[in-house]
DNA sequence: TTGAAAGCGCTAACAG
DNA sequence: CTGTTAGCGCTTTCAA
């Protein structure tokens, strides 16, 4: 009635549990005759090693942390497939996180995770904070970070950063070359870091692209479609409005897009639009959504093998710095103007 | 250097190991000087006990398994901070796993709970197998199962029905009392028994509010956006073409709303459309989608809860039955006809 | 009010 | 080629 152990085994095929155990990792040659007594045996009593037991000797449990914001996040499920799927190939286990944007929830959730003694963490949540990270890798845990930095970090994590650099510029150049001059960007929340590095560099893309950035308007969204329908409604009181928007996201995009098209305005020859993360709405909704994509589930296998290697590699394990690009996609949210 | 164990502690403190265990657990009294001294120690060190240590014993992990079909259906993301708001407040973690809607890797991930030793696992992918819970169970398991029958199921888990009639035959009957005659169905994939189930619900339906049900069209979809645009072109091929539709799922009924407008379509004027899941999106279209929803984070609530009842109840904990309601949402993408 | 010692299920020296 | 023994970090009798 109560769980088979390996004395089971052993008693059942008259050996020791060393021989069980070594036939079980094959970590010692074992003489053909007894093997299969003792896998017999296995089989007999349907015996499955606890892997409890072989963690408190090991020190490694075969699982990992996930910290995300919030899976209802369109820009997470692709993420999580990637990192399940380089997981699963080696029997890891993914204890899934939301932070929900909460700093202390989120440092909460480090420590339950630290309790049950992952072997690392994936850090992906954007409300993050040294302090979690240091959490973690006090207590001997490998941290992995995307797309958030910090001075201190270098030497506790390795990191992912993601270069919006290129597709924000891409995304941008196109604007200008299709006659725009007077483009809006609307951003995520201030506070998070990623939505100044897009603010900031999608400045920058204005400047080398000839226009002027300090008179470019930026509002700031909550990164939700909600988000872009207030926003447009901002937008369109400005005057000059502007003919084009860069959102930090796709669901703001789309919330402009609806927006405008339920303010009366014939979409995209009366604003044009692009989103950002390439969510698999965009390309679905009509018309389709131009955007800068990332490569999401990509970014998640190449966590994990992040994650994996430091595991791997044991406490000193070098950190490693990823960086991923973006590109533009056009489709058909943009239009030439003028 | 190496992990602070409740050895270091009790050194530390000057004490034996047992006095900072019963401490740490409150489980007998300790002289207030004694409690103090260790309670500082346990601070310097900055000491946390080891799950897997207290796991051995205690044959608890905390922990548990929710197995979906794939995170990038949004039904889930719901579903899941449901389950994971339950879950933080009693210190559990949940592993999440894809199945893909794969049996066959679907039993390999519950395998490796298994050897995980989690507490508990929350049966949610659409595709299931009796032999899945089978051996979650034989291994000392507690099961939940969601929206899935079988003969030999009760007896082995708690079951979570989803009372599709009720919101399903509201949305029939709202359809027939604004004069539709002609309501087609689109399907999930028919080898899935919930797509089963809505689809007899749904003839059912027809033929309580006076229309036949042996006439109806059905088209089975993949459950997906495109899986409705393609039921689409089927549709409007039909002579008569069916003036209204009732899809599986909100995805499908998006696909249908979308492919209805590129075909040139008035909606709702020309077809109405009915969803089912009420996920975001459908309130954030336009025209809005009218849809039967479900409480999905209510179910993800609901389904920890009775899980961790059976944990404490222990092994031969009594098997719940609940069953959630769905309702019918009225929105724009229906509209009176004839 | 406290400690010593056994043991959870497993692995890994060390011995034979 | 195989077994004995000593732990991994903790809880829990049992004894003082």
């Amino acid at each position: 009635m109560n769980r088979v152990t390996i004395k089971d085994v052993a008693n059942r095929a008259g050996v020791s549990k060393t021989t069980v155990s070594h036939v079980l990792n094959k970590t010692r040659p074992v003489q053909e005759e007894t093997r299969q007594k003792v896998i017999k045996a296995i089989e007999e009593l349907g015996y499955r090693p606890s892997q409890v037991a072989r963690s408190l000797i090991s020190k490694r449990t075969k699982t990992a942390g996930l910290l995300i914001s919030d899976v209802s996040n369109p820009f997470y499920p692709d993420v999580i497939l990637g990192v399940e799927e380089i997981a699963f190939a080696e029997d890891y286990s993914i204890f899934l996180c939301n932070t929900n944007y909460d700093l202390e929830r989120g440092l909460k959730l480090v420590q339950s995770l630290v309790d049950k003694s992952v072997d690392g963490i994936l850090f992906m949540s954007s409300s993050m904070s040294l302090e979690m990270v240091q959490e973690a890798v006090e207590n001997q845990i490998h941290a992995v970070v995307l797309d958030w930095e910090d001075n201190n970090l270098e030497e506790l994590a390795s990191t992912i950063t993601i270069n919006f650099e290129s597709g924000i510029q891409q995304a941008v150049r196109h604007l200008v070359e299709i006659g725009h001059k007077q483009i809006a960007h609307i951003s995520g929340p201030l506070n998070l870091w990623t939505a100044q590095v897009r603010k900031n560099i999608f400045l920058k893309a204005l400047e080398r692209n000839g226009l002027d950035a300090s008179q470019a308007v930026i509002i700031e969204g909550d990164l939700r479609i909600e988000g872009g329908r207030k926003a447009f409604e901002q937008l369109s009181q400005l005057n000059p409005r502007p003919t084009a928007v860069v959102a930090a996201n796709d669901l703001m995009a789309l919330g402009v897009l609806w927006a405008a098209r339920n303010a009366g305005l014939d979409l995209p020859r009366d604003l044009s639009v692009i989103g950002l993360d390439d969510i698999d709405l965009a390309s679905k909704v009509s018309p389709s959504l131009s955007t800068v994509a990332l490569p999401r589930r990509e970014i998640g296998k190449q966590a994990m093998r992040l994650l994996l290697d430091m595991i791997s590699q044991g406490k000193q394990a070098t950190k490693s710095r990823v960086m991923v690009d973006t590109t533009f996609v056009l489709r058909q949210s943009t239009q030439r103007i003028g």
